[in-house]
DNA sequence: GTCTATACGCGGATAGAC
DNA sequence: GTCTATCCGCGTATAGAC
């Protein structure tokens, strides 16, 4: 899947600059494939069509492309976090958009969950740095969501930790547990009939899990 | 944890050759904190307090020795769901049964849930050799489960897949994303107090999953 | 069966031309 | 801003002494 640019890129100064997002793209991809330790610098600037030093140049080590790779992930599911969550209609409503907001976002951006889930399980880079807190205003978001659940009388009477943790888990695996997710399914997950029968599926678990 | 062997070890053969515990349990840690690519066989020897071609004699390659460390827990875990699962006893009794023996077995291990998650994520060595299989058979274990409880009218008829892929991701993610749980509870999630009030949790959590 | 020593490639990162 | 060429360390793996 390299660029394909036409014709090779000459020296010196060029024109059109090569857009980031060229750079972010081949990341995201190889990073989801090896994981940070398992993906090189020239794995990456092949795939991006450009040199190793190109890809030095616009970003000084492979720390620094990996975490901005991941604070996008982890701004964009943020974002579509808040508003799902936010407080317009009842919290079933809630709830079922929540669940249908990460699961199209999810299932459209097929090394979304990959990424997020090893970077949980490595502690690597991204959760050793300062971006690691927009993941944990997601999570407060959830919580807070249940805990206006069980203020409403809605949801059982559990520690809410352990729910919403499990609500993590039931998003990030599906997607980012492939071999285990195909051995079930028969198939990928991320085919557009797959993505509608996944988004029904949690939203019944999603409610049965919490409702009283 | 450097092995405590008293005095240094000679040349030649020696009395009482290492034994292969000692190199397995180095691996799963180091490979547990790094992951495969991320571990070297340099940190497994130190760890083990070896020489890394005391290491290289008794294990021809990295991968042998990952897919050995893979295959002794995938095994340990397919024994208890097996034994767990087993037909004594009324559904809900089999589905209490089966999540105290995973979260006693994930909880006394701590590696073990972080080395079987990242393997699912990676699609490595293990998941790419023959002993995956033995990890086919747990899904289908736990499956079963969920079709006699259908069968007998207790499970809401829900597609039994995705119920499955929650019950992985439940364990699982708790055990091994440790910067996740950690921020949710606030401590490890690997004291005795703590596994208990997971077993409790997750009990509860798994009977309202898939209960009518 | 374990040691020391070493081959050899590939990784991240840099220098300097254009 | 991109290129070619290169440095240097550490990775896996091997050879041969003991």
């Amino acid at each position: 899947m390299v660029v394909e640019s036409g014709k090779r890129r000459g020296r010196g100064r060029p024109k059109e600059p090569i857009p980031r997002s060229t750079f972010l793209r081949a990341a995201q991809g190889i990073f989801a494939d090896a994981g940070f330790q398992g993906a090189s610098m020239s794995a990456i600037a092949r795939e991006a069509g450009v040199s190793k030093a190109t890809l030095f140049h616009h970003f000084e080590t492979k720390e620094d492309l990996y975490i901005e790779v991941l604070t996008a992930i982890a701004s964009d599911l943020g974002r579509l976090v808040h508003e799902a969550v936010e407080d317009r209609g009842n919290f079933h409503e809630r709830l079922d958009r929540l669940a249908e907001a990460i699961i199209r976002y999810l299932g459209g951006t097929p090394r979304a969950a990959r990424l997020l889930l090893r970077e949980f399980v490595d502690a690597g880079p991204f959760m050793n740095s300062a971006a690691a807190l927009s993941v944990a205003t997601v999570l407060d978001d959830v919580v807070a969501l249940y805990q206006d659940g069980q203020d409403a009388g809605l949801v059982v009477p559990q520690d809410l930790r352990h729910l919403a943790a499990t609500s993590v888990a039931l998003h990030l695996h599906w997607f980012a547990a492939t071999p285990v997710t195909r051995h079930l399914l028969g198939g990928s997950p991320f085919t557009p009939e797959a993505i509608e029968d996944r988004i029904r599926e949690v939203k019944a678990q999603a409610r049965r899990l919490c409702t009283l």
